[in-house]
DNA sequence: ACCTGAACACCGTTCAAGT
DNA sequence: ACCTGAACACCGTTCAAGT
């Protein structure tokens, strides 16, 4: 049976999920689906476009807009993108991290930060400011997320102080980037009163 | 003449200025500094303790207060303290990319995010709201100036559209992260006037 | 104490040649 | 069109042995 670009893409997913991005290799994810290292290259151009294919697939539910979403109040919608995307790196080992190499080298979609500029700019703000709200809003969602897992990786297997039970997450990362999102909607709507 | 850490050091940020971080290898900086590449490993235990050192290196600018600054109003010293940080990492080739590593690995310093923290409890922030501020801030601060910097690059030495002119540096980038910067201290205003 | 020499166990990528 | 086999040009790290 022949290899799809699909099958490589869920291939990759796959290593990354169990043994994480170190362990994430042209030559692995070869021997994994039955083929040489080298076959892969004629479904990707290299391993950046591999892992920015990862990461557009990551963020996909950031936008697939509901009805329901679509309606509610810009600041409420922004902080259902801003949760998704979250959601998205959260799902996949080291998923922040894969997300940040891929947007580091430009490789992955714009289609996320994108609609939270539409979102920002929904909300009364001007377009080239909603693009430049959105595009700080992505970067601490990025970093902050990248935190949070590279914390959770040590809690799982180093020295975890036993302060407070960490079940697979520390119990205080949701806060920590509901917090920082309410600082950034914050921020918008005391510039938009500003405006009125 | 023997070799010592701060050697190492130095020698490591000359190649990353001149190269980049993807030709910093340990081998190309042992042959720089005239030695075998295990000789480092006197040094340093691993790479990644000595882009950690180059981090701190980086930013030790963010801590060095002076009086005047400390005098300044809270919001005033965020932002001297931010804008510094993004100094010293477009200060060096691919600075804010080692440093994001670096802080992923957890192994630079907290210090450039405490002190952060401090001009936010400065403010009015309880503590555990001005470490979460800082937080934010931080992965906003390191994000931004990682895309600036990659977007510096690929003009650099890429397809570079004659929209504006483009000396060394995105016109608009400085723009970008000062907006960043003043969502942050307006949300945190609004969290201060929400309270007396 | 500090460094060499040499190895170990890998990488990503390319490409003629096969089917 | 899709893949093999094999190579090219590297990596980070370790460690006995030297000085």
């Amino acid at each position: 049976m022949q290899l799809r670009r699909h099958d490589v893409l869920s291939g990759a997913i796959a290593i990354l999920d169990e043994y994480g991005l170190g362990d994430l290799t042209m030559r692995r994810l070869g021997a994994a689906l039955g083929v040489q290292a080298g076959a892969l290259y004629w479904h990707f151009p290299n391993k950046q476009s591999l892992l920015a294919a990862i990461t557009d697939e990551m963020l996909a539910p950031v936008t697939v807009e509901p009805a329901a979403a679509a309606a509610a109040a810009w600041d409420e919608r922004l902080r259902t993108l801003a949760r998704r995307m979250r959601d998205g790196l959260l799902a996949h080992r080291d998923g922040a991290e894969v997300a940040t190499a891929s947007y580091a080298a430009r490789l992955a979609s714009d289609a996320p930060r994108h609609a939270m500029a539409d979102a920002f700019a929904e909300g009364g703000l001007p377009v080239q400011e909603a693009a430049m709200a959105a595009r700080a809003l992505f970067s601490f969602i990025l970093g902050q997320t990248m935190d949070e897992q590279s914390r959770m990786q040590m809690d799982s297997h180093g020295a975890l102080d036993p302060s407070d039970s960490p079940l697979f997450e520390s119990p205080s990362a949701a806060d920590y980037f509901e917090y920082g999102l309410g600082l950034f909607t914050d921020g918008v709507r005391s510039r938009l009163s500003g405006r009125l």
